[in-house]
DNA sequence: AGCGGAACCTGTCGGC
DNA sequence: TGCCGACAGGTTCCGC
């Protein structure tokens, strides 16, 4: 489900909304998103802290605490956090609840069971975070910088961006949408782009994150904010899902094809 | 280094 | 109606 602008809408509506907020319980329903963890531990290490505040990286959301302690979670494809008044029972998606100081609720949901959620005392000690490369909304992702990453490389280009390791947060909608308005093949070597293909690859990775968050991302089936709202992202979308429609530019059918076993959608014609 | 394939899960949709 | 395969905003591990 989630790539960055769909986690950043969720980091600052929850900023809004729980920033404060002590934690005063927690009920597990099912435990798949806490690895090898009990119930009982995880509970024990968030309670009574206080939501200091909710930041980013890549695709992972972090609940600063006070006393220090990190909660950092993954959402994989359908994981959702949404804050509600205080409910009867949990609906049958509901993994988790965290019931608040204010007597509001914060529910950890998650059809497919694939997020996670991890308890740290230092950033620095979660391995998945470790993992992860440049913000690429951050002033470092720079065409400097990605021309030279890319120079190192011969993986198709997409697969590139959306390795997480090179930058953090671009996932299979986000990478055919920058692509396509990059004007650049999907399969093209990462090495085969020159510096000023580099610079418009740079140019609309900013632009698109931008544009999405400002839209407060997008919603195909899944995605939905802290308040259930869907995202409005999806009707900008120029070539996810859009298998045989018309280009927007040329109008040639677009072209789904497999990377990854992922799908990829482009324009054959627009796309060098 | 990097690929394909499978695994982790559940749900939905289309075809027969 | 019902079964089966394909597919889904993600990541990781294994073997080659």
């Amino acid at each position: 489900m989630p790539e960055l602008p769909e986690v950043e809408t969720i980091t600052r509506e929850l900023n809004r909304r729980i920033r404060g907020r002590r934690i005063e319980k927690v009920h597990v329903f099912r435990a798949d998103a806490l690895g090898n963890r009990s119930p009982e531990a995880f509970a024990d290490d968030l309670y009574r802290r206080e939501i200091h505040r909710v930041s980013r990286r890549g695709k992972f959301l972090i609940f600063h605490l006070r006393p220090r302690r990190y909660l950092v979670c993954h959402l994989r494809m359908t994981g959702k956090f949404i804050v509600t008044a205080p409910l009867r029972g949990p609906h049958p998606h509901h993994r988790l609840w965290f019931a608040l100081d204010d007597g509001s609720l914060l529910v950890f949901q998650d059809v497919r069971c694939l997020g996670t959620l991890e308890v740290v005392a230092r950033l620095s000690a979660s391995a998945s975070l470790e993992r992860l490369g440049i913000e690429p909304l951050s002033k470092d992702f720079c065409p400097e910088w990605l021309t030279e990453a890319l120079g190192r490389s011969r993986t198709p280009l997409k697969n590139w961006l959306m390795d997480q390791r090179r930058i953090a947060g671009l996932g299979n909608i986000y990478a055919s949408e920058i692509l396509f308005a990059a004007g650049i093949s999907p399969t093209r070597p990462a090495d085969s782009i020159d510096e000023e293909g580099a610079s418009r690859l740079h140019g609309m990775t900013k632009r698109i994150l931008r544009m999405a968050i400002r839209k407060n991302g997008t919603t195909i089936s899944d995605f939905r904010r802290v308040d259930e709202k869907t995202g409005e992202f999806q009707n900008f979308l120029q070539v996810y899902g859009k298998t045989g429609e018309p280009c927007p530019r040329c109008k040639t059918p677009i072209v789904r094809i497999r990377q990854q076993q992922r799908s990829t959608f482009y324009c054959p014609r627009c796309q060098l």
